[in-house]
RNA sequence: GGACGCGUAGCUCAGCGGGAGAGCACGCCCUUCACACGGGCGGGGUCGUAGGUUCAAUCCCUACCGCGUCCACCA
């Protein structure tokens, strides 16, 4: 006998330490059968699982097990990314808390065998996190971003693009990240409201003929100012272009320049030009030939080029310090309060710098224009599809891609340099050495951006620049599952390099996952404490409840706000399915593998055929579309408000009756109704699935294998049967009546009244006597007739053609009765009004689909015929008084 | 400043051209032999506002109001 309640933690590891046994994740074989892929979106090394994880796997393990189910060759690959900054982070944290020496004292060798160390012993947890969600993904093939093979492919990628071009060394203005000491690219900048002030400045003319006031955020940049622009056309400043200034503080002259980047709008229409701390002023400084200051050391302070007084300060002491001399020497004009955006590293937090230096760049721009064609074109679709207006808005406008960064952990970037400083680009250090001709050279210092590894991730990981098995499989592979907030980062870097490197994109569609916020749709984060640890909601629900909470929630594109009472209410309908399952045991509802439903006579049993084809075809269409929600929301309806509602109460009579032929055919096609249910239900919830799949052996014949390899429901259109249907639909209906007029009258439980049935058609005649005792036991009656008319007092409700009444005179007062019959046709007459309305407008008879004019006739019978039912028992109701 | 998205029942959301829906919450009833993590019944909405298109608009178009997100912007 089942236990009451499916036990999670106990289960849970049991079933998946079976599946993960049995091979199972793995491809089969078959080379018939059609590939499916997924990469996962390799989480951080450093990383454990969130609730945006928990979406995000989700997804993608319902799909994986789905096309798994339906005989493909399923290949869900798993993986890590090293994460350049992140995990140098962590570790650089930790050796401080341990009070070691940092990691420039250690030297770069050190450092990075005590991250390969740590990565060894902390580093994974996430994947031990994600078998706890139930993830089938092939750890056989599992990758690590740093490994060998994708190094290698790394290596390749870099040098194939530099000898075509298309990555090249640049000096020019970078962020920088004073905290990492280390470039970063554009999208790893935070633009951050903050509050500010524009200090307004005097500055004196050489001549002595007077001043220009500029105004700045940053007044320490002025140490590396070497103009003053206006505009060519203001009046204002014409006479001065080509004098010079005599900058304060360093006493430094530079000249006022005519430039259209100035603005006479903003402020006094004249703006200082520091061109080594400024992307417009390095332009302005670019067209006048202006030299470019470098005022800072990597770590942000003042360096050699300002005055003494000032080398070494902090930039923000140096700001205040300015600020006071200013005041002091009398040329602060004015300071004006303002919030601006400023930019922040986002992983640091600091604020970044704009910084001369060398640096390695991707010409994005050509990278882009194929993968911007290929969506165009539908080679990869976005699902929803508007993303695909974000993916094109950042590539139209891309700029060159900073990959170079000034760390340790992470691809060191595969150039040498000789003494002359010529550059040689190669996969190995002996071919640069070659090329060097024997010269001495090193190797460049540093690494790259941790994304354009993951930009590999859909090829290298199947094993490319190798030409495996694997990728001539695999590749493109069919759907990519992840978040928008890496649109930018990271899918659109895979569909440049995939293109350029493969020839072929890297997914045919992307699918864009919700964004999970806390139940007030905050964003979820560790300093507002409002983050949910999905595997806290694994232990208090089972992870089948939280999977399908996540996948009933995941409304293309949307927000998910979670709250704890919906995955509750995900672990009641688990709940609802095992105690399904158990009434089955009792009621020796046995799997019998030579049963075939379509020969079931019961009208129930054609029924739920019938229904379980009609949801077996909605969740393959809903999980071929990615429309997780619906997949979900028809299976919790079919599950519960079908089979356990309704076709299992109607089997109960027959269960315990005496027609052992109806009673066979029954236990029949309940045990493999559960059986579909429990197919289609687990890619979404495989625990509790897979448990009964297993435990409904013991009261039956053993199931052939696990229940995640069972073959897809493909059931045959013929199971519709539209006269069961129909019949159901009446029966149903009825058995609703009879409740809703006894819950209404206040008829207590044990009242046992009679149901009578007048004016009623040969068909309902027949339907009546098939399902005599259905009725009266789900409508707690004492019998059913039928009959001329109505008995004195009972109370009348419409049952198709037929005038249904109820003998419940006892418990009816005159004057609520009138009232609900009032009710009820007060509802058919705007129901008659609203298409008598219709069909009196020569335009809607004249313009209409004719199937909708035919409808709306047929609806204003309908209500017709009711409030006739009803106004005759209105009529009876008033001879009574 | 540019772009995208969203305003439908108390809450969270689905529906997106011809009958306003679900889950939760709420109210009443029920120790009915699978399940109280349950069963039955019910109340609750001018579908943001104003125009337009249409025989017909919650659904399409326009404007406005409100909310959110991304990109750009440190004179």
């Amino acid at each position: 006998m089942l236990e009451k309640t499916f036990d999670p933690k106990t289960a849970e590891p049991r079933l998946y330490e079976a599946w993960e046994q049995s091979g199972l994740f793995s491809p089969r074989d078959d080379a018939s059968a059609a590939p499916f892929s997924i990469v996962i979106p390799p989480p951080n090394v450093t990383g454990s699982l969130h609730i945006g994880h928990a979406l995000n796997n989700t997804l993608q393990d319902v799909l994986t097990r789905f096309h798994r189910m339906k005989g493909d060759a399923a290949l869900w690959l798993p993986g890590m990314d090293h994460a350049g900054i992140a995990t140098q982070m962590v570790v650089e944290r930790q050796l401080a808390a341990e009070g070691n020496v940092g990691r420039r004292d250690m030297g770069r060798e050190a450092f990075v065998e005590r991250v390969w160390a740590w990565k060894a012993e902390s580093g994974g947890t996430i994947t031990r996190q994600l078998r706890r969600l139930g993830a089938s993904c092939d750890w056989s093939r599992e990758r690590f971003t740093l490994d060998e093979g994708l190094s290698a492919a790394v290596r390749k990628v870099f040098v194939t693009l530099y000898k075509q071009g298309l990555i090249y060394r640049d000096k020019r203005l970078v962020n920088w990240d004073p905290q990492f000491q280390t470039a970063i690219s554009d999208l790893e900048v935070e633009q951050r409201e903050v509050d500010g002030n524009y200090w307004h400045f005097a500055y004196p003319l050489e001549d002595g003929s007077g001043e220009i006031v500029v105004a700045t955020t940053r007044p320490e940049t002025m140490l590396g100012d070497t103009a003053v622009a206006v505009h060519p056309d203001d009046e204002r400043y014409k006479a001065l272009v080509g004098k010079n200034v005599r900058l304060p503080v360093t006493g430094r002259l530079v000249p006022i320049v005519a430039d259209e980047y100035a603005d006479p709008e903003k402020g006094s229409g004249a703006v200082k030009i520091t061109p080594a701390h400024d992307f417009n002023d390095f332009q302005v400084g670019k067209r006048h030939g202006l030299e470019a200051i470098n005022i800072l050391t990597p770590d942000a302070k003042l360096n050699d080029s300002v005055p003494e007084a000032l080398r070494g300060m902090d930039r923000f002491a140096a700001r205040k310090a300015i600020v006071a001399q200013a005041e002091e020497e009398g040329w602060l004009r004015e300071i004006e309060k303002t919030r601006h955006m400023v930019p922040h590293g986002d992983r640091s937090g600091v604020v970044i710098e704009p910084y001369l230096t060398d640096q390695w760049y991707v010409d994005a721009h050509t990278l882009s224009l194929p993968a911007i064609k290929a969506v165009e074109e539908g080679a990869t679709v976005f699902e929803p599809r508007h993303w695909e207006k974000t993916y094109f808005e950042w590539l139209r406008n891309i700029e060159p891609w900073c990959i170079s960064r000034q760390l340790w952990w992470g691809h060191r970037i595969p150039a040498w340099f000789d003494a002359d400083g010529n550059i040689y680009v190669e996969e190995t250090e002996q071919a640069a050495r070659a090329a060097a001709g024997g010269k001495e050279i090193s190797q460049d210092e540093d690494v790259l951006d941790t994304w354009f590894s993951s930009g590999l991730w859909p090829f290298s990981t199947l094993g490319w620049p190798e030409e495996t098995a694997d990728l001539k499989r695999f590749y493109p592979t069919s759907v990519l599952v992840t978040g928008f907030d890496i649109i930018f980062f990271w899918v659109a870097r895979m569909m440049m390099l995939g293109l350029h490197f493969m020839g072929e994109v890297p997914f045919r569609k992307v699918f864009i996952n919700a964004l999970v916020r806390d139940a007030s749709g905050a964003k979820m984060s560790k300093s507002k404490g409002n983050v949910m640890d999905p595997l806290e909601l694994v232990d208090e629900f089972g992870a089948d409840a939280l999977r399908f909470t996540l996948t009933a929630m995941s409304g293309q594109g949307r927000d998910i706000k979670l709250q704890k009472q919906r995955i509750e209410g995900y672990r009641n309908f688990g709940t609802k399915l095992w105690n399904a399952a158990r009434f089955c045991q009792m009621n020796e509802c046995v799997r019998d593998p030579s049963f075939d439903p379509a020969g079931a006579k019961q009208t129930v049993n054609r029924w739920i055929r019938g229904e379980a084809l009609e949801t077996s075809l909605e969740v393959t269409a809903a999980l071929e579309a990615c429309a997780f929600d619906d997949a979900a929301n028809a299976l919790y309806r079919f599950v519960w408000n079908v089979f356990c509602d309704w076709y299992l109460e109607l089997a109960k009579p027959i269960l315990s009756g005496d027609d052992e032929a109806a009673k066979a055919e029954t236990r029949h096609t309940a045990a493999w109704t559960l059986d579909v249910a429990l197919k289609l239900l687990h890619p979404v919830m495989p625990f509790i699935t897979e448990e009964l799949w297993d435990k409904t052996a013991e009261f039956g014949p053993k199931p052939d294998g696990l229940l995640i390899a069972a073959a897809w429901p493909a059931l045959p259109d013929s199971y519709a049967d539209p006269a069961a249907e129909a019949e159901i639909e009446w029966l149903t209906g009825l058995i609703g009546e009879v409740r809703a007029v006894r819950s209404e009258m206040n008829v207590p439980p044990s009242a046992r009244p009679l149901l009578t049935l007048s004016g009623a058609n040969d068909d309902s005649r027949a339907r009546l006597s098939r399902h005599r005792d259905l009725i009266v036991s789900l409508g707690r009656l004492g019998d059913v007739q039928e009959a001329q008319a109505a008995p004195q007092g009972a109370v009348p409700f419409v049952a198709g053609e037929a005038t249904a009444a109820l003998a419940i005179a006892q418990f009816v007062d005159l004057a609520g009765e009138r009232a609900r019959l009032d009710k009820e046709i007060a509802g058919h007459d705007a129901e008659i009004d609203r298409n008598t309305r219709k069909l009196d407008n020569p335009d809607f008879l004249a313009r209409a689909k004719e199937a909708v004019v035919e409808e709306t006739r047929e609806k204003l019978q309908e209500a017709q015929g009711a409030k006739a039912k009803l106004q005759a028992a209105l009529a009876r109701l008033a001879s009574l008084e």
